[in-house]
Order: structure tokens, then sequence, then C-alpha cells
DNA sequence: TAAGTGTACTATAGCAGATAGTACACTTAA
DNA sequence: TTAAGTGTACTATCTGCTATAGTACACTTA
């Protein structure tokens, strides 16, 4: 379900929040699904109870998933997506940062249409 | 020419990488031009010798400038683009990331093409 | 010779990430 | 009622990366 890459410069508690939200985009967790409770999922991926914490905070900020004082977390069932103008600024940066990089690789605008067009298809399965 | 943001998560000599990359690209700097020396940058962006020299680094490095010993630094006249693995899989997982990470805001597969269609129109002018 | 180049060090401070441990209030099931 | 399990909130410590400051060296050029 969810591998953690220890060596990967992104921090750990980062890693997660991606994980469960591909999940959840991919269906694999639904909204009103009872997640992992803090210790039994850093059991499982072997980090410490603070790191996933830290990650559920971050996923509830974000209105993905909620609490219930002393029963434990669900996948929200009423989660509205909207576009914040911060992370929206966020999300062009670093799509402008990809297309710099796609570019010092030989890689055009046609190619890297291709490779998002992959990952879609990877995802939306 | 290169604005640094000091309050950016990003660590500054990769902001100071990412901007010459995009300098180069968008032909503001052209192989073969001397590139400022590290110290006169360093005066600039108000940054300390050693972050350009990171910086500098990092992108001869990746074959984007060169050094003559005693002279200065230049961009590059042979560079050849050449698509690393490596570097690959990360553009892949960054393009990736931002996917998901638009899903959650509700910016579909049409919506995020467009925004990139948006980009390249910036860089490619 | 003097100024300017990149490079290589050492040392220091600050910050974020991760871990360990403890404590508390809550809910649920026995 | 009790015990186990839940999230939460702390403190403390360690580590690594970032950035800065300062110094020194070999090189090139005017």
């Amino acid at each position: 379900m969810i591998n953690i890459d220890a060596r990967s410069s992104k921090p750990i508690f980062e890693q997660v929040v991606y994980k469960i939200k591909e999940n959840i985009i991919m269906g694999g967790l639904s909204p009103g699904d009872k997640m992992p409770s803090i210790r039994e999922l850093s059991k499982m991926l072997t980090i410490n109870p603070n790191t996933v914490s830290k990650a559920y905070a971050e996923l509830e900020r974000q209105k993905l998933i909620e609490t219930i004082s002393g029963k434990g977390t669900y996948v929200s069932l009423d989660y509205k997506p909207k576009v914040d103008e911060d992370r929206f600024r966020k999300l062009r940066d670093v799509l402008k940062d990809a297309i710099v990089e796609a570019h010092c690789m030989g890689i055009g605008q046609k190619q890297l249409a291709e490779i998002i067009n992959g990952i879609y298809k990877d995802i939306e399965r």
C-alpha cells in the first residue's frame, strides 16, 4: 500500500501525505473509510508515530480526512476540491520547474505531453 | 535577471541553478557567454559566495557551464542534452506528484494541459 | 605586480526532520 | 467499571542540510 523511501530527500511525512492522497484518488481509500491508526501505521512503515501524526495533521488541514476524538481517523465524506491561490501558484511553479528540467534533458513539449498522458493512464485505472 | 526568494523552502543554491537554466533556455544566456563571476553574482544577489559556488558546481556537473581555471565560467558550447535514467524518473515523480496535487484541487487533465501550454508560451518567447 | 578568476578548506549558526518518551482526554468493548 | 485503543500535545535529543564567514592557494590577465 505505502512504501517509504528513507533515502529520498523528500521528508517522510510528505511521502506519507502524498501516498495517501494517491490512494484516495485511485480509489484504494473511499470516503468514509477508516484510516489505519497512527500507532498502527507507524508500525507498518517502521517510522515514528509523530511522523505519521504530522502527515495526518496535514491531510486534515487540507480537509481530506477527518478525526473523531477517541475513535479514529476517516476519509472525508464531504471533500470539496477548491483552488487556493497559493496552492495554484505552487503548482504552476512546480510545473514550470519540471518543464525547464525536461528541456535541459532534451524533452520537448510533445514528449512531455506523452509522459503526462502515461501518468494519467496509470492513475485513472 | 535573477531574483531570490529567501522565504522559500527551496534552498537558495537550487533557486540559482534553476534561474540560470531558465535564462539559458530563454536565450538570455547563449552558449559561449561569460557568466558573472562567483564573487560578482554573490554581491548582486547579496548571498554568500559559497552558495553561488555550490550552484555553479551543480551546473558544471550537469555540463551546462564550463570553467576555465583563473579565467572564469562560461555557458557550454557543446551541451548535448541527454536523458539520464535517474533524472527521468525524478521528472516523472515530480509530474505525478503535481498531477495528484492538481487532482486534489479539482484540476483535471484538460485544465492541467492548458496550464502547461500557458507556461510554454511564457517560456518560448 | 596587482587584480580578478575558481577552488578548497575550516568553523559556526540556524533550521527542519525524525526519533524517543511521557501524559492526557476521549471512545469502545469486555 | 475497567482495559485497550484512539488522537493530541508536549519536551528533549540527534542528525543532516543550508547558509554564512573567513582564509588560503593556484591560475590568468592587464
